[in-house]
DNA sequence: GAACAATAATTGCATTTGCAAATATAGGTC
DNA sequence: GACCTATATTTGCAAATGCAATTATTGTTC
């Protein structure tokens, strides 16, 4: 019998969306969102991005990203600017001021992280770490599977 | 070296808004959300759930929640009443058609899952289930530091 | 090299969200 | 049983979000 309260989707979301909420309120006195804090971590990982990279990197949509840069360069935290060689694309970074805030938050993220796995063996840790990552390349065999079903449907209604 | 890409809660969040996106996508043929298969798929697990309850199982906000069910009524998939005993709270349950669509749903879900999982052996995808739902336990622990960073702030600043 | 297609980012607009305040009801306390 | 407090839900309002359309630039074809 299907419990969604066992279900892997479930399971994750939950905690997902709780260790955000916590997070956010931690680092709310920093004067950035969680979003804010996402960006700059993904830029001190690796800077000189461009939006649509940066978009893949954090699981954020683009517009919604397009914009939050554009309030974070408000604030001084990271750079935007064309590139001369491709006017398309733009390179986004963090400014020395985003780049020791995100240095201040890194060590709560580090943190909050070290409180949810301590009770878990190093090894389960890795496993479920390697197990997440491969499940996010699987996902992607999904994709067609909706386009036929959609189309399906889509076919039935008008003939309907 | 601490690496964003590598930590939990980016792993975590990056599969959940993946899996979440790519199962809206699949049922919004059936005209609902990934929010409204979530109150109905957990209403089927356990019906008759007041608000504050339904919010707790789905992680959803509550006045989000409050909301959204406001709408799930009107469209004739729950219920949603005051009770006799304690007119405070309210009962929510499915609708015949409520019940009847969700049960289309549950199967997609578990298709979703299944493709997500099937690349590792079971034994690690409970594993993997029973630690989430433990670290979600345990996250509460977090709470009382959030709490006394912010107050050390504010005493810091108060001062200031 | 003009016209068209492809890629990247931004913006308009309607919807969704979440905090805080308001409302509704119940449970003490004197 | 009036008054205060606690609990549960809803609503006002401002901010965040995401899709679709738009803008900007590059690449391709003839």
């Amino acid at each position: 019998m299907y419990r969604l309260t066992n279900s892997f989707p479930y399971l994750l979301n939950r905690v997902g969306v709780q260790m955000g909420e916590l997070f956010s309120r931690r680092i709310a006195g920093y004067g950035v969102t969680l979003p804010m804090y996402r960006v700059m971590a993904a830029l001190w990982e690796a800077g000189d991005q461009r939006l649509g990279d940066l978009a893949a990197m954090t699981t954020i949509e683009i517009s919604t990203l397009s914009r939050l840069v554009g309030e974070m360069k408000r604030r001084g935290l990271v750079t935007r600017a064309r590139l001369k060689d491709n006017g398309r694309t733009v390179a986004i970074n963090l400014t020395p001021k985003g780049r020791s805030l995100v240095e201040e938050l890194i060590p709560i993220a580090i943190r909050f992280e070290e409180v949810a796995v301590r009770d878990f063996p190093p090894k389960n840790i890795s496993d479920l770490k390697t197990i997440l990552a491969e499940i996010y390349e699987s996902l992607k065999s999904l994709e067609p599977e909706i386009e036929e079903a959609n189309k399906a449907r889509k076919a039935a209604k008008s003939k309907a």
